[in-house]
DNA sequence: TTGTAGGCGTTATCAG
DNA sequence: CTGATAACGCCTACAA
C-alpha cells in the first residue's frame, strides 16, 4: 500500500459541532443518535448547529469502532456474468434486501488472483473489506468456497446449488420446474415426451435432466434412447438434438428443452422437418428469457425469478450477520412457476 | 442505523502479535510495514509470530486513520446498464487500473433515492463511503452531477460527454469515428452519402449526426433533406429510415447508420427493396457490436473500446486521488478505429 | 534499536 | 441531564 495523499477536505466532526454549541461531544452524539437524556433546549441547539454545519457522522469511524465495514461483498465472475441480465436481476433482488440497512455493495471478481489463492482470500477476509459475501453463480469447480468455509466467512452462494453441504446456497427449484412442465404436458395427453438436456458440467442441467428421467419413471413411461439427447443451452444445440430425435421412427408428441434458447432451436428443427408446433409436436422451454419478442414462437416455459433468488439469498446473509452467526449451511430452493403459451397443445391422436 | 450484532470473531491485532513476541506494537508495525530500524533477530521473531497467528492488518483501522475508505465507487443506472456488455467492458478497464492499488469497488445505483436527492448524496459523501466516483454513462438530464461538483467530490464521468464543462468526463471520440467512416466512403468514391442518426436525447447521437453534417459541408456536398433521417439506435428504426430514403428519387450510394443495430436494419431494407449490399449501396455502422455472428452481414463499422475508456477514465480518477486534487474538468476523447468489412465497396458508377 | 504518547471520530460506561 | 474517560487498531512523531 503506497503512501496516500492527504484527504481533499476535512469534514465536520462531532467535536466541531460540540465546540460550536459549547457542549461535549457526547451530548452531540446523544442528540444525533436520538437517545434521550438530553434537555429539549440543548437538543435543539445541537440539531440546529449540526444542520448548519452540514454534519454527517463518519461511516469510517463508526465502522471502525464496530469492526464492520458496512459493505456486503458481491463476488462473481466478471467476464462471464457482469454483463448479463441475470446478474442485474440478481442485483435488483439484493437491492431490495439491503435497502435502508446502511449497507452498500462491494464488488469482487472471483476470477482475480485473490480468489485463486486461498492465502489471498484469507487476507481479504482478515482485512475486513466486507462483512459478508454473496457469491453469484460460481462454477462447479470453484475451490475458493472451501477456503471460505474454513475461514468462517459469512457467505451465501446465489443461483447455484453446491454439492458440498457445508455451503449455504440458494437457487431456483430446477426439479420443480421440470415437474411442472411434465405435468402440464401430461395433462394435455402427452406421454411420448423427449428431452434435450444442457451441458453436463452445469449443475442445473444435470438436475433438470434427472427430474425428467424421474418423472418418466414415475409415470411408467419407457424412454427410448433417442428421447434423451445431450445438448447445451444454445439454439444450435437444441436444433441438432431435435434433428436427431426426429430422424428416428418413434417420434415424440412433445419435446422438453429445459432452456429457452435450445427450445427455440427445437422449434426451428421441427418446422424445418415439415411439422408444426404445437399441432404436431409441443415444445417447452425453461427460464422465461422473454425471447418471444425476437421470434414469433411463444414458448411455454418456466419462469424463474433471479430477482427473487437474489432477494432471498441476500436476506439469508443479512439475517445471519445481524444475529452474529453464519448463514445456515445447505441449499434453499426458490419456487418457480409455469408459464403456458402457444408452443404446447393437446397431444395429437 | 440500527444496533449491530457483535462481530463474528475477533481478529488478530498488532498488539496480539506484540504481546506474543514480548515487544511493543510499534515494533511489530515497523516490521510489517517493512521499515528499518529493527534488529534482524526481532524482525524474524515478529514475522514468524505474525505468520503463525495469521495476522493481517485491519483495513478498517488503516482507512479510518487515513480518512479514506479504500473504495472506488462505481455509480451507474443499475436497471439500464448493469446487465450490459458495455458495463462489463468498462469494468474490465477499471480493473486494469485499480489492480494492485489496494482499492476495491463499491457499487451504487444512480437511480436510487440517494442520487435523486442532493441532500442524500451529500450525506453519502460526508460519510466517506467511497474515495471517488466513477459515473458510468449517466443520462443527459442527470442532475446529481451538479451536486457532486458543488460538494467537491472526486469523480469522472465515463462513457458520456457532459455539456457542463466543470465536469471531468471521458468517452470515445464520436466525431473521429464518423469522420473515419466518411473518409473511408469518400476514398471509395462515394459522394451521395445518407445518414440515419440516433435519438436526439443521446449526446453521442447528436455528436455523430453533427460530424456527418460537418463532413458533408467541408466536402461541399449538398445534403437533400431525405438524406438525413432521425432514427434511433435500433434495428427497426434503421429499417424505417432506409425505407424513407429509398423511396425518393435521388438515391445515395452509401448509407451511414452510426450504430450497428440500426445499420442492420438498413441492410435489411435495402435487400427488401431488391438492391444489393454493398454492390448497389454501401452501409456503415458504429460500435462494432460483433453482431456479425448472428447475421451474415459483415458490417464496416467503428470499433470503440469501452474497456479503454474505462481504463483511462479510472486512471484519471486515481491519479487525482493520489495527488489530493480533483480530476481535471473537461472532456477527454479516446481514439476509435475503423473496421472495414464487406458492407462497403466502391461506389457504383 | 526500541518504546511511549497521541490522534483519527465515534460510542459505552460511569461519574457528577 | 451532562461530561470525562476509555476503547476500537493503526500510524506518525518524538523520546529513550
Amino acid at each position: 500500500m503506497q503512501r496516500q495523499a492527504p484527504p481533499l477536505i476535512r469534514h465536520t466532526t462531532l467535536h466541531d459541532v460540540a465546540r460550536e454549541c459549547g457542549v461535549s461531544a457526547m451530548t452531540v452524539s446523544r442528540v444525533l443518535g436520538d437517545r434521550d437524556g438530553v434537555s429539549k433546549q440543548t437538543r435543539e441547539r445541537v440539531l440546529a448547529a449540526a444542520r448548519r454545519m452540514n454534519y454527517e457522522p463518519s461511516a469510517l469511524a463508526i465502522n471502525f469502532a464496530r469492526n464492520r465495514s458496512g459493505f456486503i461483498g458481491v463476488a462473481t465472475h466478471f467476464k462471464g456474468l457482469l454483463g448479463s441480465i441475470y446478474f442485474s436481476d440478481v442485483m435488483a433482488g439484493f437491492q431490495q434486501t439491503l435497502h435502508g440497512t446502511g449497507n452498500d455493495f462491494a464488488l469482487f471478481d472471483t476470477m482475480s488472483e485473490v480468489f485463486d489463492n486461498p492465502e489471498e482470500l484469507a487476507k481479504l477476509y482478515r482485512q475486513r473489506r466486507a462483512d459478508g459475501l454473496l457469491i453469484v453463480a460460481p462454477h462447479r469447480d470453484d475451490k475458493y468456497l472451501k477456503t471460505l468455509v474454513k475461514l468462517g466467512v459469512a457467505f451465501v452462494v446465489i443461483g447455484e446449488r453446491v454439492d458440498d453441504h457445508s455451503v449455504p446456497s440458494i437457487s431456483c427449484n430446477d426439479e420443480q420446474g421440470v415437474r411442472l412442465l411434465c405435468e402440464h404436458l401430461k395433462s394435455l395427453g402427452h406421454r411420448e415426451i423427449a428431452c434435450i438436456s444442457g451441458a453436463e458440467y452445469l449443475g442445473s442441467a444435470r438436475r433438470r435432466r434427472k427430474a425428467y428421467i424421474e418423472f418418466m419413471r414415475e409415470e411408467g413411461i419407457s424412454v427410448p434412447k433417442h428421447f434423451l439427447q445431450r445438448g447445451a443451452y444454445m439454439m444450435e444445440a437444441g436444433e441438432e438434438g431435435a434433428v436427431r430425435i426426429l430422424k428416428e421412427k418413434r417420434r415424440p408428441t412433445a419435446i422438453l428443452a429445459p432452456n429457452d434458447l435450445s427450445a427455440l432451436g427445437v422449434v426451428k428443427a421441427i418446422r424445418a422437418s415439415g411439422l408444426r408446433v404445437p399441432e404436431d409436436i409441443s415444445v417447452c422451454g425453461f427460464d422465461d428469457l422473454h425471447l418471444a419478442v425476437e421470434s414469433r414462437y411463444e414458448l411455454t416455459t418456466i419462469h424463474q425469478s433471479a430477482m427473487e433468488v437474489g432477494k432471498r439469498g441476500s436476506r439469508l446473509l443479512l439475517e445471519a450477520l445481524d444475529t452474529g452467526r453464519l448463514p445456515a449451511a445447505g441449499h434453499v430452493d426458490v419456487d418457480v412457476s409455469l408459464v403456458v403459451r402457444s408452443s404446447t397443445a393437446p397431444a395429437a391422436a
